[in-house]
DNA sequence: TGGACTTCGTTCGGGTATCGAATAAAGTCC
DNA sequence: GGACTTTATTCGATACCCGAACGAAGTCCA
């Protein structure tokens, strides 16, 4: 069963249990939809006709006729994701079936603002859709996950700290209008969150994906689906207050929030009034990873307090995991912290079947789901554009 | 538009939008619904003849036919609700419209066990459905809030603090035994959210209702629906560490909980260490309001203590309102040092729209609730049982 | 080796829910 | 007193889905 709670047997469902691998054949399909087999067959049917689904063989015979097998064809679609940090950027190509292509990642300087990071940007993701075009793929959208709060109405970014001239600007349209597609636009740590549910856990209902790099943010699955909150801002973590952080200001101009003592970035600043020479929160994961006993201690520190915080939010929310992404989880001592903490801290209830892990999708994470949210609102299971003028509901 | 996301025009939602005062013609529900016209006549037509919807004259015109104005009459069908404390009890009918009938209050001792619980509270019920009955309306199920936790699946309570006995107690289907009805158990603060949701904040799609009194509980509406999280222990706050509660051991085996610092019992149990008699919660509110100055010191650092807990949940969760329920939230200085906690460290985006409040539907919050509640899920929109053997989906 | 049974998939007739247009009823407004 | 609105119902037309029947392809065992 995938966790998304559409309509059942709609062409968007169809795909997206074919994608997951949770079904190969129309009685498979048959199985998880709960529709009858005529009506899955003529479903299916019509997505084979529009090229989103092809037959590839029979499958193994379960003491009967053998299943025919149904694919996502990668030609059937693809979506150009990007992953934005303040300073790097990667890139790729995410099919339907989660697999993905040709990611780079590049330096990239998001806080000279907006009309200096446009044009690189803009320029990386054209050659990447030349590219798969010419391998025979059609681009049918693009994802993109910005390092700071976004509004995913209109597409702009909103009063992202330590990036000037970048409020309220128009990158989805921006984007849109210069590479021609389609494009969407979320906080990062949302698209995260996306990429880890649909890569690592489908199937769970209610997930947190923590991401730990530079900065602190976290993505919330509720339901089987991407939980925004009132106003969009849902997940945020960094600016809570924690008493080991006393007086620090805080870069949300608050004090003492968990982001000036357990991001990256703090960690770097610390590391470097050691006489530590550090840049990103790579070096500090690479200093961690080399058994630098400073920079191990500070982040086994951050694992504590970003879980200290964690546990209000696992007793409160109930998750059935919470998942640690972005460069710091990879640190060992960082997740072994943070279990220690829930474990202490939380319900018994709340811990008991709770799953505490490191992002299994690694650095592609925040790709996959961009490239998924993309697809997913905008190339739905037909061509281009349905002529159905959006049904009113 | 209310939040409830259920199938347009299902016969529940229909009854809702009446119930709720949205729609009060044909011509609303068409807005509402999004449905042609003939459909919804369709539809009124058999809940007129199912008698769980009445005309009663005409409304006004708005340049043209008069509407038929809908109402549910209580004669339709009420729920017998239950909220339980642990020394005492409330205990009314919940008609479809939000009315309550025939509300009392009993002392009541849950902490004797279940055994010698039981037997008082059925005959409380059975006494008001007779009286019910006799006034002409038909009593279609029960709902009871319980404090403490409730596995939904199977009605039964689950370890809870300070009730020796409980313990995997088949409350509902004890209850529905004893009475020939359907019965709803679920946690009171789960309860209490619902009724406040229904009564008081209808279109609010995110919501967190915290209950302040013996103990401190909180109730969690998302996207329009009850969260109860993976195990259904969604919402629980009370079991936060706070620094202020240092050593202290809480009910729950742990350390330094909220609870033992903020609850009404541990208010009342630090003004009898200096000479202050009192008994419960309520106690402790009169003396407030008395203005007891020791009384209401405590209260308003109770009110900062939960204030502090619930900014992580604010920033997290990012819910369009917090509204404080239970006795203490009757004591104007929680409410004042829940605000200004929560405005003093929430992120502006998550406070700007944020709406905190005491609960307008006082007391009765976990009768509606369990009420509503109880119609919805054990009363569908209509006979006994319908003849269709729950559609398999 | 050949039936009996299983699994997979399609075809086809029928049921149900919803829609839209036509119609009627009742009122407002100038 | 007509022109236009709003409200409500009636009546085919339609789309969607189901279930039964059937065909296709395989397994399993006597």
């Amino acid at each position: 069963m995938t966790a998304a709670e559409e309509q059942p047997g709609s062409a968007e469902h169809v795909l997206e249990l074919v994608a997951s691998g949770t079904a190969a054949s129309r009685a498979d399909l048959v199985r998880e939809l709960g529709l009858a087999a005529s009506t899955v067959s003529a479903r299916v049917q019509e997505l084979v006709d529009a090229g989103l689904l092809t037959e590839y063989g029979e499958g193994a015979s379960r003491g009967g006729r053998r299943p025919r097998l149904l694919r996502i064809p990668d030609s059937g679609g693809i979506a150009l994701a990007a992953d934005l940090g303040s300073h790097h950027a990667r890139v790729g190509a995410v099919g339907r079936t989660g697999a993905t292509f040709d990611v780079t990642e590049h330096s990239f300087d998001l806080t000279a603002g907006p009309d200096r990071a446009l044009e690189p940007l803009v320029g990386r993701l054209a050659e990447l859709a030349d590219r798969q075009r010419a391998a025979g793929r059609t681009v049918r959208a693009v994802g993109v996950g910005f390092p700071g709060p976004v509004d995913t109405g209109t597409g702009q970014v909103i009063a992202p700290a330590r990036m000037p001239g970048w409020h309220l600007y128009e990158l989805r349209d921006r984007l849109a209008e210069r590479l021609g597609l389609p494009v969407l636009v979320d906080n990062d740590a949302n698209m995260m969150a996306l990429g880890e549910h649909r890569a690592a856990h489908p199937g769970l209902r209610h997930l947190v994906v923590v991401k730990a790099g530079r900065g602190i943010g976290s993505g919330v699955i509720s339901d089987g689906r991407l939980y925004r909150g009132a106003r969009g801002s849902a997940g945020d973590i960094s600016h809570v207050r924690v008493d080991a952080a006393a007086e620090r200001p805080c870069s949300c101009g608050n004090i003492g929030c968990l982001e000036t003592v357990a991001s990256g970035a703090a960690i770097a600043a610390e590391l470097r009034t050691l006489g530590i020479g550090v840049d990103g929160s790579t070096d500090v994961l690479r200093l961690v990873t080399d058994g630098e006993p400073h920079a191990t201690t500070l982040v086994r520190q951050a694992g504590r307090h970003i879980g200290a915080v964690l546990s209000v939010v696992v007793n409160f929310f109930n998750p059935e995991a919470v998942v640690l992404a972005g460069a710091l989880a990879e640190a060992e001592p960082l997740v072994a912290a943070v279990r220690g903490m829930l474990y202490e801290r939380c319900l018994p209830m709340a811990t008991s079947e709770l799953t505490i892990t490191a992002a299994t999708s690694g650095a592609d994470a925040g790709l996959l789901g961009a490239g998924h949210a993309a697809l997913r609102e905008l190339a739905p299971g037909s061509r281009p554009v349905p002529m159905t003028p959006a049904a009113p509901r």
